[in-house]
DNA sequence: GTGTAAATGAGAATCATTCTTATCTTTAAG
DNA sequence: CTTAAAGATAAGAATGATTCTCATTTACAC
């Protein structure tokens, strides 16, 4: 995972008519040097690790923002709080597995799925925009550990 | 729809091993007679209208339990509350096509979709319980009434 | 009918998220 | 390099959904 530059982040950032805030690139730098899928507080936590100012209703307008602009995906995966992950540089889109027992994510993709979700769409005459699949279970690793 | 009566809703919770009180069986016989996905404060709103001594945490604490206990579906439509809907009767599970201008909810079944589930999960031995998959656009009414 | 474990009501508490407002930055223009 | 205006920010208050607390009530096995 290359480290991007601050100079090319705030490029990003222009290129998607947000203003280069120094709070705005070191959000984008922590999503982008990660492949954890943290949430706000997570996020503001680490941002104050690193020295800088910034306020929790930041991160969230910030976040906001930039999934409106494609450049971060906001995911749900039943918690009751939102989990953020970066999108730039991703060319697939991918799901998601959620483990219950130890809260792993597992990511896949599967093209024959996303070509029968685009039929059902055709079928209800319905124009997709996103979606969302996540199969909660039990991975490989717990069910070692614990059968049950 | 036919309705069900008083005792066989205690019957049904008593096989759960839930007290047949009379705001669960209140509870039970909305989400029985009707389609709509209700949220909470709906359904609060709801039984009091049905002159039932309720409070919302015994709502919100019924409804819990009725989900583990599999008669009932907990529905996130990323309108940051749950919604929830009957799952007595239903034989087969579905899915959810959500407008994102009006907020109808078509429910749809795919049976290639749930085999490739099931490959997904093979594929990464990952033992399935649950899964929700939301597509997210916009439905044909809408898009007459202003194609964008 | 009684006792007891379970369930409930009312409101307080919590937690994620959004709003408010006064104060800063960014950036385009001179 | 200043400057001004639009846009962003910090801090904490407000909100809204959900959970918790605890004193009281109810279901139901006996």
């Amino acid at each position: 995972m290359a480290t991007v530059s601050n100079q090319e982040l705030k490029q990003v950032l222009r290129e998607h008519e947000m203003k280069a805030t120094s709070q705005r690139i070191a959000l984008l730098k922590l999503l982008n040097n990660t492949s954890e899928h943290y949430d706000a507080e997570e996020i503001y936590i680490e941002l104050r690790k690193l020295q800088k100012t910034v306020s929790r209703a930041t991160v969230y307008r910030s976040l906001e923002t930039l999934v409106e602009q494609q450049l971060v995906s906001k995911l749900d995966f039943g918690e009751g709080r939102m989990r953020y992950e970066n999108r730039q540089e991703r060319d697939e889109h991918h799901d998601h597995l959620i483990c219950e027992r130890c809260g792993k994510v597992i990511e896949f993709f599967n093209l024959e799925m996303e070509a029968q979700q685009l039929a059902v769409c055709e079928k209800h005459d319905f124009l997709p925009s996103t979606h969302t699949m996540h199969i909660f279970g039990t991975c490989i690793e717990c069910r070692a550990t614990n059968p049950n």
